[in-house]
DNA sequence: GTGGTCTAGACCACA
DNA sequence: GTGGTCTAGACCACA
C-alpha cells in the first residue's frame, strides 16, 4: 500500500517511514503486529533491503516500532498515542507549506479555499474508483 | 524576500527558482527588469554562488528568463503567460499533494476544510506583520 | 539467574556462557553436576533453543563442560581451576574496559573511584533484595 | 585518536560515536568547530565512509553535532551540557555494568575496591607513556 | 572536496 | 528466514 516516488526530493527511507505510519494511523497494522520484513517490502517497493532497513531502524528510534531480532519488527504499543502527536504536527505543517506557497503566488484566503475545494472534489471523482 | 530551508529536503536551487518565478508573479520584478547579480543574490541568501547560478540556468532553460553575458539577467518578455500558466499547475500540484498526504492518514474532506481554515487564521495572526 | 539484556549488543549466546561460569564460579553448580537440558534453559530465558545450544558448546570447547549424547551437559571434573583462572583474567578485563572508558572521557584514579565507591552503595541499596 | 576494535562486539559505529563524544567531553574538539571529514576519519580508521557517515548521522539526531551540506559537521553550540548529561549516565552505566560483573563471580566490595585499585596502577604504569 | 542517498552483496546473530 | 553491520562504489546537491 506504500507508494515510492523515484522523482522528486524526498528520499526513500523518508517515504517508507511516512508510509508506515500512516498505515499505523490508519489502523492497517495495529499495536504489536509484525511489519512486513524488511526483505519482504524491499522486494516489494522494488527498493534495497538497506533502505528499507533504515526506515525501520529510524521508526524504532522514534519509538513507534521495536524490532526483535531474528524475528521481526512490531509497531509499538505506545505507537498510537505517538502516531497521533506526530499526524497533527505533520498535518499542520502540510497545509501551512502549501498555503505560505499558494500566498508566495499571490492567492488570498479565498482563492486557497477555491482551489482547496476543486482539488478536493477532483480526488473524489478519480481516486475513489482506485481502492475498491 | 526569498527564504531558504536547509533542513528538509527539496535542493536549495529549486527553493530559488519558486522564490523567482513568485517574485515574477506578485509583479515584485516585471518583464524586463534585471534580477539581482549572481554573487549579491548568493550573499544575501547566505549560500554558495554556484547554487544560485544554477537557479538562473534553470529558469533561462524553462524561459523565464534570459541572460546577457557579461551583463544581467533579466524577466522574459513573455515570462507573465509562462508563470500563470505554471502558476496553475503549481498550485494544483500543491494543494494536491497536501490533500492526499491528509488522505493517507485518514483525513476526510471534511477534516481537510477544518485544519486548511484553522491554517489560515493562523498564518494570518501571525505571519501578517513580517510582509510589511 | 541468569538474566539476558537483548538491548545492547553482547550476543545472547556469549551472555549465557558468561552466566553459566559465573553460576560454576558461585558453586551454584558444581564439578559433575548436570546443566538444565537446552531446552529447560531456552524456556526459561525466553530464547531460541539454537542460541544455548550454541553456548553449551562453546563451554563444552573451552572445557567448562562436557555433553554427554542423548543425556546431558555435566560441569567438568576440572572446572573449578579453568573457571578460577578464566574468572582473574575476566575481572582484570571488565574493569580495565570500565577504567580506559572513563580514562576517555577524562576522569581521574579520584574519581574514578569515587563513581565506583557511589556505584557499589548504589546496588546495595537496591539490589540485594532480588537475590533472596 | 579514536582506536577501533574490530574484534567484540560494539559496531564500529558505536565505537565512532563514543570517540568523538569523547573527544569533545575532552575539549579536543570544541563547540562550533569542524570535525574531520567522513570520508578522511573513514581513511584514518580505515573503515568505510559509510559507516562513518552513520556515526555522523545518529550524532546529529542525538544534539551533538550539526552538519552544513557541502561543509562539513560541527559540534554543536549545547553539546557541552548534553556530553556532559550522557557521560554521567555513560559512566555510571559503565561501572554499574562491571560491578554487577564482578558481583555475579561472588567478589564482594572490598575485593572490587582491591581490583579496581590495581589496574589504575596498571594502567598507569603502562600507558603513561603513550600518551607523550 | 563535502555530505547524503542508494544499490549490491557479504557475513553474522538469532529463530 | 529475519534483522544488523559493513564494505565497495555510484550519483547527486552544495561549496
Amino acid at each position: 500500500m506504500i507508494t515510492i516516488e523515484t522523482s522528486g526530493f524526498i528520499p526513500i527511507y523518508e517515504q517508507i517511514k511516512k508510509g508506515i505510519k500512516s498505515e499505523i494511523s490508519l489502523g492497517v497494522i495495529k499495536a504489536n503486529e509484525a511489519l512486513p520484513s524488511i526483505r519482504d517490502l524491499a522486494a516489494e517497493l522494488v527498493v534495497n533491503p538497506n533502505t528499507v532497513a533504515r526506515a525501520y531502524r529510524e521508526l524504532e528510534h522514534e519509538g513507534f516500532i521495536c524490532t526483535r531480532k531474528g524475528k521481526a519488527s512490531f509497531v509499538s504499543e505506545n505507537s498510537s498515542s505517538l502516531i497521533q502527536k506526530d499526524k497533527v504536527r505533520l498535518m499542520e505543517d502540510v497545509f501551512d507549506r502549501a498555503i505560505s506557497e499558494a500566498r508566495k503566488f499571490g492567492l488570498d484566503a479565498a482563492e486557497i479555499r477555491r482551489i482547496v475545494e476543486s482539488r478536493l472534489k477532483n480526488q473524489e471523482n478519480r481516486g475513489e474508483g482506485e481502492g475498491r
